[in-house]
DNA sequence: ATTCATTGTGTGTGCGCACACAGCATTTTT
DNA sequence: AAAAATGCTGTGTGCGCACACACAATGAAT
């Protein structure tokens, strides 16, 4: 059992005061060349770690961060990196982080924007949030730079955009998975569609990435008998015209024979399909929300791709915190795994979003 | 941004010294019951948490956790709880927790009671161990409840053991989900075939109960059609006797269409498979081994469950922090997650391997 | 009344670190 | 030459807590 280095520790060793070592350590300056080199040394010689509990007690200092982030009351996805950076606030409270929430209207720029330009007024430690309109997401991100504040964006993937850190998943490796997932209920020579029920499409790349991975995974395995067709229906609110929607697309594609569904809205689609379709049609779909659980395990959808969006608030905490405190510079990208869920295994990862992390 | 609350605002308000508080805090007694009311009331009232930085630096004191593990050498599956416990030590050697390792030989019972023995002439605060061996096993949560060590026991669940904590897989579950996976590459009317790579099968519960998933699932679902072999073979380490047995069983099974293989051994069954027969038959086996890999992204082996082996290691340490540290009384049996592994996303398992946990 | 155990209470110290400040030795300026 | 500025160094204090200790106050026993 080694006990722990001190820096008084150093400081006997190299025949100096501790405070001489904390210069050294702190590069304060006020050091003179001979005194620096020795403490140099005799740290290289029993290496010397900080102790973070002292250090961060002594510090006594408060950082904020503030998590931008949709009204989850519109969409239940958006919970869920709530619910994560929940649980790493609980984790790290005691090292001095606080995490101020701001909400937006989910597809309303103009508010998101608004809402924004109340966080640059009184500009925080750090920022976390998921740059979902293109343009006004790189506004902010440019805004976060001039300001000097690092931000983490998650969900979507800004290219080139000078952030601190992207979590999120990795779109298009998210697409060629779909594609896999469908290909083992396929038969050989069926069509599969891309269903993108979502609002203005073309703003919203991550959405485009997962049907390139999609489409590239039917032709990199040579599966050209099958064919892909893409609808996009961006009323989906409205039941009835998305029931109306779903029945003409499925007169025009007779051997349809499965459906990826390029975001949590799953459950949406089979709420609203002919009784009778369901059981041909495979459905593959994203995130573990209640209503795509429900019909995972009624069998109604084949797989979920969980792309983990609780780790990804609770990551995005924990990046900005070691960025701020340890002054630890995180890796650009962090794409988090994409599971695989099927009724088999859904248990676990439900489990996983409420504990998380334990520590 | 509310300040935190001190004992020293706790005595203010209470109208007592930080002393008579600290003894209501802990409970030591001698306080007359006046005192202790009006600090309870107070502490009520304005809700004081303890600053666990300062608290275990105040505490000084260490904790010496012991993993018994099987030496992995001689199979690098058990390199990666080693891993997760690593990782669990760099996140958590601040608060004061050392962590000791001693490697008992795989497949020998005998050397587990001699490496147990040395473990408890000089007792640890906390033990790991994956009891492998029941009867052994068994002897050892027995030992650590007399003389009051906390266990945690990982990889192999043991029904009614007494012990802190189980971590590991639900075993029954993971032969349900091979089933399940297997079944996608089903025609109907196929034999697949239960492979116990494995020495002494009857002293393994988890493997027997992984057999018993996965003939459950095929006759819940009613694929009565579906024919379960099973075969035990325990010298796997002799390559040219594996290859034989495994030819004999290919003539005795001439529709054989899968093979479940229900530990990390899958890549040895690959290795010694005609070179034809691969195509038809598919595998199903478990865990991020590196030659399991190697195969799943040769397409030789179809499915592989992960089992967090790496985040055992991990929890395991951290179950024990918690409860020696913050009196945190563990859930009996934490399952793991069963992560579906295909060649599209075994990418994010490695590196979550590597990564883990930031903190 | 004096001793003594017993119950209660406040103060003081240290955990390891960050940082302020005072003190001394040089050098630079007037 | 004296005064001021500067470079370098050690000591001291506080972060919030746990715990040791000294010191009342109270009552019981001598």
């Amino acid at each position: 059992m080694q006990k722990k280095v001190r820096i008084k520790d150093i400081a006997q060793k190299a025949g100096v005061s501790t405070g001489t070592v904390d210069r050294v350590l702190h590069s304060r300056g006020y050091v003179s060349e001979k005194a620096k080199q020795k403490v140099l040394d005799t740290l290289k010689e029993i290496g010397y770690e900080r102790n973070l509990l002292a250090s961060t007690l002594a510090y006594n200092r408060n950082h904020r961060i503030v998590a931008l982030l949709p009204d989850y009351h519109i969409d239940p996805y958006w919970e869920q990196p709530f619910t994560g950076s929940q649980q790493a606030i609980s984790a790290l409270q005691h090292y001095g982080i606080q995490v101020e929430y701001i909400h937006f209207k989910l597809f309303d720029p103009e508010d998101f924007v608004k809402k924004a330009e109340q966080v640059l007024q009184c500009p925080p430690d750090g920022l976390l949030f998921p740059p979902l309109f293109l343009k006004e997401g790189k506004w902010l991100i440019d805004e976060c730079e001039k300001e000097g504040i690092p931000a983490v964006i998650i969900n979507t993937q800004i290219e080139g955009a000078n952030v601190l850190s992207y979590i999120g998943q990795d779109s298009y490796q998210s697409g060629i998975l779909a594609a896999r997932l469908l290909d083992f209920a396929l038969q050989g020579t069926e069509t599969v569609m891309v269903l993108n029920l979502e609002k203005s499409i073309t703003n919203a790349i991550h959405i485009l990435e997962k049907e390139r991975g999609f489409r590239d995974y039917f032709t990199q395995h040579q599966k050209q008998d099958i064919k892909v067709v893409r609808y996009d229906f961006d009323n989906f609110g409205e039941k009835m015209l998305l029931k109306q929607f779903i029945k003409e697309q499925l007169a025009m594609q007779p051997d349809l024979a499965g459906v990826f569904v390029t975001n949590s809205r799953a459950y949406q689609l089979v709420e609203c399909l002919p009784a009778d379709a369901n059981r041909q049609i495979k459905i593959v779909g994203f995130d573990l929300v209640l209503p795509n659980i429900h019909y995972l395990n009624a069998g109604k959808i084949n797989f979920l791709v969980n792309q983990n969006s609780v780790e990804q608030g609770y990551l995005g905490v924990v990046t900005l915190f070691n960025y701020l405190f340890l002054k630890e510079i995180p890796e650009r990208n962090q794409y988090l795994s994409l599971d695989i869920v099927v009724a088999e295994n859904v248990q676990y990862y439900l489990k996983k979003q409420q504990v998380l992390h334990t520590l």
